[in-house]
DNA sequence: TACAAAATCGAAAACGTTTTCGGTAAAATC
DNA sequence: GATTTTACCGAAAACGTTTTCGATTTTGTA
């Protein structure tokens, strides 16, 4: 019940390996006749190459591995989901793994990728990484990688985002235009460029619209939980009573503070209007329905195999890779939880 | 630049390959001197196994496949996470694919796992999946492979489930209870077993209970989607207004059905109660909040993978695999969208 | 000292494939 | 008919590891 090999096909043919294996693989160097009936044979016998034999005699397995924060995600699983059914048209598969958003186990991760000898590797970063030998180690062996939304700048790889500041300033210019005076914001942690970047843009945004920036609305998460959203929605009360108007970093968090409004009988845009990021799914089911910031993770994933694949293909013809950042437009959806 | 070799540190030592992976496995038969010796220069040289030459040799790859019908999805996803946390602690990697509901698209990517080796598959099966030879050909090909969630009771494998039957009895029981005289239920499609299942359980609950079964009070659907919830709670309202309890197949439906009732000035849950399934984070974020089943995703599949790994082993030391039904506890969850 | 037992090592085969390179036979050219 | 060209085939090496089995050396025992 052995799976048959190519020694198989050679042996009941009376012909050589080498001969089976040219015949079917195309190569020129092999009579139409013989070609059809090794070819036949393969075909009756059910062939399957060895993927490991392969793997070994070809030094590549056709195999990428995924690095993300966390799974249990609606961003960032249409992002696996992109990559997913991008690779597959190309004939790749892809490992995934998940950092949990610490820097030491993405380290691990990928060094598992790494001994695994996957063909490249994509990667959104984990909020801890604020070192980044790790990564320009792969890239110093020559292993392709492209990052994704949490990205660094610094590192000269390829990388696939959206304009962060852009959008928080659209986000936050939406507040002003519909009548917000005092604007908060709920900004995720520290380190993450993105995060950095929703908060550049809402900065911008006031100081462009000449209104005073107060660094005391800036409420700083490290968590992005429902819970959280909750307990900043109090704070705000407690705090600040004049805020008309809350920037989101996530959509997660906002629905809690939405939430957590709802309970405190605060009208939602009248007394408070708020703006968050990424539109989950959720964020039109709940009541009011979110007025969001769409990040197209989908879309994200499919630009990131794409580029990945750009340059597997380029290191296969010794070329250099000349890394490329490419950008995705986002959206502004306007729904109930501000004004009109 | 080349990756360092078992044969290079065998040069630089004088020894053979042989004493230098004989030294790295603890093999007993090499001196405890060049066992150190060998295992200092490793280390300092930053030796890894070529995983390619050790995939051909021993036949195995440490690699699992996984296909699942829809990646975003909080369920699956949450199952994503507990099969790769747990994969990880066995030293396993996990390759992901997605069947898209399609039964051609499964055969194909099992097809594509098959091919590249995997050690064991986890599935889901789906919705379209009425022929199951697909699965038994691995079977007899002596490859571990469990169900989980979305099973076939036919198929002699391996599963993780929930008594799905059982947990549609105390949602509809739930419903009975809290006062509701003429309960709906949206079902899934007709094909899947738990949708099968759900759809039993909430029928022997109205008759233990001496309610009349009505079958036109049973919609049945094929997407489960946000707007067929909506779709579903408009044909509710026109066709059956003494309807003021319905068990829903799955809570992002469920949803969809609160929302519309919302829009429409009914009353959750004095006029109309609902129930859900699968506890998805969302339903405890809508308003009013979700009455449902939790479904243990994450459990499930830490426990798929442990029974895989089961399997792993025993296939390894040559033993037949006994197949093994776990089944999980389900647990009603309390919330608004339902009387006290 | 002689011999048996234990400790230590390495040659070689094997896993299945890909690819280079040389060789033979057939066809084409003169 | 001799020579060149073309078509077709296969031997062999290589990828890096694991493992069997025999060989050698060292230690222990009488």
């Amino acid at each position: 019940m052995k799976p048959v090999t190519l020694k198989d096909i050679a042996e009941t043919l009376g012909i050589s390996v080498t001969t089976v294996s040219k015949a079917l693989k195309g190569y020129p160097d092999v009579s139409k006749k013989t070609r059809a009936l090794v070819k036949e044979l393969a075909e009756t016998l059910n062939y399957k190459p060895n993927a490991f034999a392969v793997n070994l005699r070809t030094e590549e397995s056709k195999t990428i591995g995924l690095i993300i924060p966390e799974i249990v995600h609606h961003f960032f699983s249409s992002v696996i989901k992109g990559i997913i059914s991008q690779a597959e048209k190309k004939g790749y598969l892809v490992i995934i793994l998940q950092s949990n958003e610490s820097y030491a186990l993405e380290k691990k991760q990928l060094d598992l990728l790494m001994n695994k000898r996957v063909d490249g590797i994509l990667i959104s970063l984990a909020n801890g990484t604020a070192d980044f030998k790790h990564i320009t180690d792969i890239m110093d062996q020559g292993k392709p990688i492209v990052m994704f939304d949490k990205i660094a700048k610094i590192i000269k790889c390829s990388k696939v985002i959206i304009d962060d500041r852009k959008a928080a300033y659209t986000a936050t210019q939406h507040l002003i235009d519909t009548g917000c005076k005092r604007i908060a914001h709920f900004r995720g942690p520290l380190l993450p460029q993105n995060s950095i970047d929703r908060f550049l843009g809402y900065k911008k945004a006031l100081l462009d619209n000449n209104m005073t920036y107060d660094p005391s609305l800036v409420y700083i998460f490290d968590d992005m939980t429902f819970e959280v959203g909750e307990m900043f929605a109090r704070k705000i009360l407690s705090e600040h009573t004049d805020v008309d108007g809350i920037f989101v970093n996530t959509d997660l968090v906002a629905i809690g503070a939405i939430t957590e409004f709802n309970r405190q009988d605060i009208k939602i845009p009248e007394d408070i209007s708020i703006v968050g990021f990424s539109n989950w799914f959720m964020s039109s089911a709940i009541t009011p329905s979110l007025t969001t910031i769409n990040q197209p993770g989908f879309e994200m994933g499919k630009m990131a195999f794409k580029q990945l694949y750009k340059e597997l293909k380029a290191k296969k013809k010794k070329k250099d890779i000349v890394p490329k950042i490419i950008e995705l437009e986002t959206k502004l959806v306007k729904r109930n939880s501000t004004r009109f």
